[in-house]
RNA sequence: AGGGGCAUGGUGCAACGGCAGCACACCGGACUUUGAAUCCGUUGAUCCUGGUUCGAAUCCAAGUGCCCCUG
């Protein structure tokens, strides 16, 4: 009855087959796309493609499948590589956002004649006066606006968030009461290229000139071990440190120079203001520069209160009212007013 | 090769002659569409030999190893 038409992203999982069905129902015209975008050499036929068809044929709807590994490869896992190459910790999942699917996978449904790209992340789209904004879900233990928040307002008017209102077990019951076989599939966890490898065994294979060994020092520079290559660790991390001490020690910095890891006590980590590159605001402006705003460091994290300033690079420092921990150059630094999320901006370093 | 001290899981420390515990580390699980954090849990030890004792990590003796002081 709308005549409009939806390509919706079909991963294999539940929330992306439950966005078809509801759009389906809503009456619109819902095509399957599913993107291949990893594979090791070794394994054989992907599950993922095989459940994604499934959804496909069940919801009667068109399907077809994108063979964009070298694409993914070349966009986000070089990616991946050389931030960690870095010395930061990179967020490859904001970065596939950005140039896979509300990219080039925007850009070919687009050319073939979409009028929306539908997704199953938990987030909502609402219409605010300025237009399109992009809100947290109704289920905040869910909400992924984090990993959009580096979206412009373009995309956000094509983009369809299904499930931005719904609660996880309510996807599920959804699903089971249509009939669809994903519906008690297990969560994806864990990086998608990862593939049951962990960091490290995925780094042997295929970055191993990053996994260098070097010295573990802490703030006096006394030597306290052995690392097994600066990407294996992030800011704030403590396992995987093997040091045994009098309380438990944290990542505090990469010394790339000197391929050293610094550890310290955790109330060596806490910084009160955030250095972040220049930021992607979603309406255009930037926020009120005199308002307390909530900033998340990390999806997971809790929102702290904050206010902003830009520098004249338009880089921006964010003031915290209570010193935060594990702040890690090269995640970000996403901007809330309430459940509203007004953009995000690259992490560049604690101050 | 003078005197003193120490020896308990991987590390650092507890335990009156009476069930060997704690912290850190490791490992596992929960959580999580980034990396983490966090929470829960499991392994795992009395240097060696002999003696005293109903009973020894604990007391005694020798051995071995380490540390400190004095030549």
């Amino acid at each position: 009855m709308h005549n409009k038409l939806i390509y919706v992203g079909l991963s294999g999982g539940v929330d992306s087959a439950v966005s078809a069905l509801l759009l389906k129902q809503q009456g619109y015209q819902v095509r399957g796309i599913h993107l291949r975008l990893w594979e090791p050499e070794t394994e054989p036929g992907s599950e993922d493609v095989i459940k994604a068809a499934r959804v496909a044929e069940q919801l009667q709807i068109p399907f077809e499948v994108m063979d964009w590994r070298e694409k993914f490869r070349s966009e986000v896992v070089e990616t991946y590589i050389q931030v960690l190459g870095r010395g930061q910790t990179p967020n490859p999942c904001i970065h596939c956002n950005q140039t896979i699917k509300w990219g080039a996978l925007w850009e070919q449904v687009h050319a073939s004649g979409a009028d929306y790209l539908a997704s199953g992340h938990y987030a909502r789209l609402l219409a605010g006066q300025q237009g399109v904004e992009l809100h947290k879900a109704i289920n905040l233990a869910k909400d992924q606006s984090y990993f959009l928040a580096m979206l412009t307002r373009q995309t956000f008017r094509h983009m369809l968030l299904p499930l931005g209102g719904f609660a996880k077990p309510q996807v599920r019951a959804i699903a089971a009461e249509a009939g669809l076989e994903v519906a008690s599939r297990k969560d994806s966890e864990d990086l998608c290229f990862l593939k049951g490898l962990d960091q490290e065994g995925f780094l042997r294979r295929y970055a191993p000139h990053l996994l260098q060994p070097g010295p573990i020092l802490d703030g006096s520079g006394n030597l306290l071990g052995e690392h097994r290559g600066l990407p294996l660790y992030t800011i704030g991390q403590r396992k995987g440190i093997c040091v045994a001490a009098e309380a438990p020690l944290y990542v505090m910095a990469k010394d790339l120079a000197a391929n050293a890891l610094r550890v310290g006590r955790a109330d060596e980590l806490a910084h009160s203001k955030i250095l972040a590159g220049r930021p992607n605001w979603i309406s255009g402006k930037a926020p009120d520069l005199g308002k307390i705003y909530q900033v998340k460091i990390r999806a997971a994290a809790l929102p702290a209160s904050a206010s902003l300033q830009i520098l004249a690079s338009g880089d921006i420092i964010a003031s915290l009212e209570k010193p935060l921990r594990d702040i890690t150059a090269g995640q970000y630094l996403a901007v809330y007013d309430g459940d509203c999320c007004l953009g995000s901006a690259a992490i560049i370093e604690p101050r």
